[in-house]
DNA sequence: TTTAGATAGTGTTAAATATACACTAAGTAA
DNA sequence: TTACTTAGTGTATATTTAACACTATCTAAA
């Protein structure tokens, strides 16, 4: 089966490692054919094409899963980029001639973010390196991957805001203050212990388990898991279109 | 300049009428050689291929700016569409022949949906049949436009719960009770008219104007406007993530 | 010019929510 | 047993929401 020459589908991986914020990077490198300084080395996002049979969701959850192992991640269709320039950089053009590809095709990219937690998952080597990189420390990198991560950012925070997705940065089971933490760390903002537990109180999709931390020098924490069932049936239409 | 076979742009154009939601579709009619009964005639969105130097922001706002001859409309990327599938209905191949297309080739479509008042605008006859018909009442669609349809409804009630863009599908200046009703007819629901008000009163960037409405055989209601320049000043961050 | 009709515009009370703030409880490790 | 670390909790005040009904002002028609 082909992949299609000018669909394709970035994914930013977000991951979190119960202290801040990452994004899974791939490294670029091609070699010399003499093979001493690398002609180019840099990061991209995760990406690829999709197969000319295949929806780009199944591609995305595809991409993910390669990298991961993980299925059934969160994922959302957040923005595409088709700006006819985006791959006419030097470093890219010559990527793409390397690599087989027509520098000249006009590629539409199809961006998805990912929301998972580190801790479910080990990298491993994929014929490229892949790794962890705090979001905030993310340098240049190939492609317009740069503007793809600002905007996934912003989309990712923003829906953030209005929809329980934080748990899914979390492990299945967390505590609360995990949970304050995750929201402090993405809006770069801290909040009261406890009203940030009241609120918590009144959203019955949070559910405790009988259950405690393990494995840590202080007294164990209660855990808790979300519930997107109990979160799908409680949920009411609510305005806030207000400053 | 040529267009791209493989990227287009569908824009859901939404026009309020101070009484209801519509969406402007274009009429897609395919004669026969003597010219009898049409083989084909039904109703689509409104949409383009996107030239190959334009950007998919451009385009949109070219098909739009064809349709209703206003430029700088309230136009936002919503989503995607590409399934493999969603142009193999034999209506749509028959379609896609007759105007000289691939209908083999997979076809991406960048989603827009545009916010105005239909009172700024009258409708021209542009080649092709151009009409407004209530959202509500909105029949089968050519391509996979009821899909795209539902889902612009989708992301513009979300946009619309968090974010003040209820203005741009009214006049420029307007009243009150017309801002309410706005909202009402969108989420088919009634606010109480005192608390309505009152929380309209604390947005800095719904301002008064010296100016009262003209032309009604009743006490004339004040007339306000949106300053998006106020609204982007005074917003604060803010979390609702709760039921 | 008076009157009927239509929509504009306004205030209060009770309940819920948000905010600000500091100490005790329960575990581990030395 | 003590020191250390994080968990967990309550109260008072300010703000916001929700529920609810009447008067004001204009036009048009009698």
């Amino acid at each position: 089966m082909e992949l299609n020459p000018y669909i394709s589908v970035d994914c930013v991986v977000f991951g979190y490692d119960s202290e801040k914020l990452n994004v899974l990077l791939v490294n670029r490198i091609l070699s010399d054919s003499d093979d001493t300084l690398p002609l180019l080395s840099d990061y991209t996002l995760t990406g690829n094409h999709v197969y000319e049979n295949e929806t780009v969701e199944a591609a995305a959850n595809r991409i993910v899963f390669d990298l991961t192992g993980l299925e059934n991640i969160y994922l959302e269709q957040f923005k595409t980029f088709a700006d006819p320039d985006r791959l006419t950089n030097a470093k890219d053009q010559l990527w793409l001639q390397s690599i087989g590809r027509d520098p000249e095709l006009r590629v539409v990219s199809i961006g998805f973010f990912a929301l998972l937690s580190t801790s479910d998952i080990t990298l491993e080597w994929k014929g490229r390196e892949v790794k962890w990189v705090p979001a905030k420390e993310v340098g240049a990198l190939g492609f317009d991957h740069n503007h793809i991560l600002e905007e996934a950012l912003k989309a990712m925070r923003n829906k953030m805001k209005h929809e329980p997705i934080g748990f899914e940065l979390l492990p299945h089971k967390f505590t609360l203050t995990q949970l304050q933490t995750v929201y402090e760390r993405i809006f770069d903002t801290t909040f009261d212990k406890r009203n940030f537990r009241k609120k918590v109180n009144r959203m019955k999709y949070v559910v405790p388990l009988n259950e405690k931390q393990t494995g840590v020098s202080h007294k164990p924490a209660q855990l808790y898991m979300f519930s997107r069932d109990v979160y799908e049936k409680t949920k009411t239409e609510q305005f806030d279109f207000i400053v």
